[in-house]
DNA sequence: CGCCTTTGACCGGCGC
DNA sequence: GCGCCGGTCAAAGGCG
């Protein structure tokens, strides 16, 4: 071993120069700790100034102190005061004490450098999951963009051909843009009607349906429907917030020109577009039936009943609410037993929160988004059909039956509806949980929902082709938002956690037997209102 | 007192 | 034009 003079330069230890070479040779023998480190050092010293039987214990202790400072150093601080201990051997007891100890200690600390060990191998791991999270959604935020670039291209090409051919009397180019433009815009605005569209006959039977609905309008529009002074007065909600949510849907159209009239603005457009899109969301509703004795689901909103009707063909009432967890919230809710089973529970949502929600509301939180925005993808369209995340989601979820969920085109609104009441889904592990005693019916439209949540973006879209490569990767991009946004169901019901296990293990299943199955589709077309 | 429910009235859209 | 219907309003009353 190799030894040198002890030196501990500076005043403070030439102080202390007498008394460390009045010591014996373990305590020489400090010197060479501090040649490892300037924390040794500080440990030595100290202990040169104890008293000799409290030395191992004094030791150890300042050990421990220089471990919770430093702890990339605690192992060299180790192997000195091994040494220091090593060295000493004028009391036998002494030292066995102090060698247990540094078993415990050296056994800590190799424990301690392990876990230290995994800890920053899971900090990369992390760091490259969270490059990769990163960069997935760089992707698709940038294909979104490539895209909607590309239809712009696309339609300003379209428009000018078509304008050419127009002037040049071409009538079939005229109605090719009326097909190519209007049309397809107003099957995912679910605009007004026009009469031009609906009367051809190129148009699908669902995009006619849709169109026949008398569809809300859109857009822009700034005036309240109600022209009654003393209402206005009332009026809770800016006229934004359109206090007729539920309303009827051509209050605002005859105000709003045909979307094909737009055409020669092509900016101006895909503005309205967009706000078309967002005041559509607000009128698509979903619709929860479950069996329950009680009056109202909880789904952890704060609702305020400001309406009661007795509806045509049901002896039961409807109750209307209205959202109170903050001024000005537009969303609503209608409830409903059914005429057939009362013990059965229709609760339909409409609209999006404005506002934070609880952990307990989050299930209900994105539920009217979703819906509205899978309801805006056209994904009963036989191309989505084959592309579509949202069926995709939909067949996992909905994997042997379409009684569980069905949307409705032709009703005044748009509205998913899910069963949770048919006991002949016994194979779906999300209806199983479903049928647990006490399962909230609002847990799973989020599900559904975040699922569906990729469509807010593609609903833009709609009606193209995707490649397969980016739709896949968007498709697990949504799943992941999915497993995310689910989270505060998962932590507010941890049983809810294997069904959502299942349910991706469908999705995972399914997805690979879309292609083969593409024709197959579980998601039903109900031409009837599903209240 | 504030919040909520009840309930009759009102409004606009739609079909005939 | 009229009536039906769904949705909403707001006054009145109840409740904690």
């Amino acid at each position: 071993m190799f030894r040198f003079p002890v030196s501990l330069g500076g005043s403070r230890d030439e102080t202390r120069h007498d008394q460390i070479t009045a010591l014996d040779e373990r305590r020489v023998v400090v010197g060479e700790v501090d040649f490892f480190s300037d924390k040794r050092d500080r440990v030595s010293r100290e202990n040169i100034n104890d008293d000799q039987d409290d030395e191992a214990s004094k030791v150890h202790v300042k050990m421990e102190s220089s471990r919770v400072e430093d702890n990339d150093r605690s192992r060299d601080v180790n192997i000195g005061l091994n040494l220091l201990t090593a060295n000493t051997g004028s009391d036998e007891s002494m030292v066995d004490d102090g060698l247990s100890m540094d078993m415990e200690d050296k056994r800590a600390k190799f424990e301690n450098s392990q876990l230290q060990e995994e800890l920053k191998k899971m900090k990369i791991e992390n760091q490259s999951l969270r490059e990769m999270l990163s960069q997935a959604t760089n992707n698709f935020n940038s294909l979104q963009m490539q895209l909607v670039a590309v239809m712009r291209q696309q339609e300003q090409r379209n428009s000018s051909q078509d304008h050419l051919l127009a002037t040049e009397g071409n009538a079939e180019g005229r109605k090719r843009q009326e097909v190519q433009t209007m049309v397809p815009r107003q099957f995912m605005d679910l605009g007004p009607s026009s009469g031009a569209a609906e009367q051809d006959a190129e148009v699908s039977s669902e995009e006619r349906t849709m169109l026949r609905s008398g569809s809300p309008p859109l857009l822009l529009e700034s005036s309240n429907p109600r022209e009654s002074g003393k209402r206005l007065l009332g009026r809770e909600e800016s006229p934004e917030s359109e206090s007729n949510a539920w309303g009827n849907p051509n209050k605002v159209s005859k105000h709003n020109p045909p979307s094909g009239s737009n055409n020669n603005n092509n900016g101006n457009r895909n503005l309205i577009d967009q706000s078309a899109a967002e005041a559509t969301m607000r009128k698509a509703r979903v619709s929860v039936r479950a069996r329950s004795e009680a009056t109202m689901i909880t789904d952890g909103c704060q609702w305020r009943k400001y309406g009661q009707k007795m509806a045509k063909g049901n002896p039961c009432p409807r109750a209307y609410y209205r959202c109170t967890m903050a001024g000005g919230c537009p969303v609503r809710k209608q409830v409903q037993r059914c005429a057939e089973d009362r013990s059965i529970l229709i609760t339909t949502y409409e609209g999006n929160h404005n506002h934070p929600l609880p952990p307990a509301a989050m299930a209900m939180a994105s539920t009217t988004t979703a819906a509205a925005s899978m309801l805006l993808s056209g994904s009963m369209s036989s191309q989505d059909n084959l592309m579509n995340p949202t069926n995709l989601l939909a067949r996992a979820i909905l994997p042997c039956s379409s009684s569980m969920a069905t949307i409705s085109a032709s009703a005044p609104f748009p509205t998913i509806t899910l069963d949770l009441t048919n006991s002949s889904n016994g194979n779906n592990p999300l209806m199983q949980f479903a049928q647990r005693p006490g399962f909230n019916p609002a847990v799973l439209p989020q599900v559904v929902g975040q699922g569906l949540y990729y469509n807010q973006q593609q609903s833009k879209f709609s009606g193209l082709q995707l490649p397969a490569q980016p739709l896949q990767m968007a498709a697990t991009s949504s799943m992941a938002e999915s497993v995310s946004a689910a989270s505060a169901a998962i932590a507010s019901d941890p049983n809810f956690a294997a069904a959502l296990a299942a349910a991706i293990t469908s999705i995972i299943n399914g997805s690979s037997h879309q292609n083969n199955n593409s024709n197959n589709t579980n998601l039903a077309t109900s031409n009837g209102d599903n209240i």
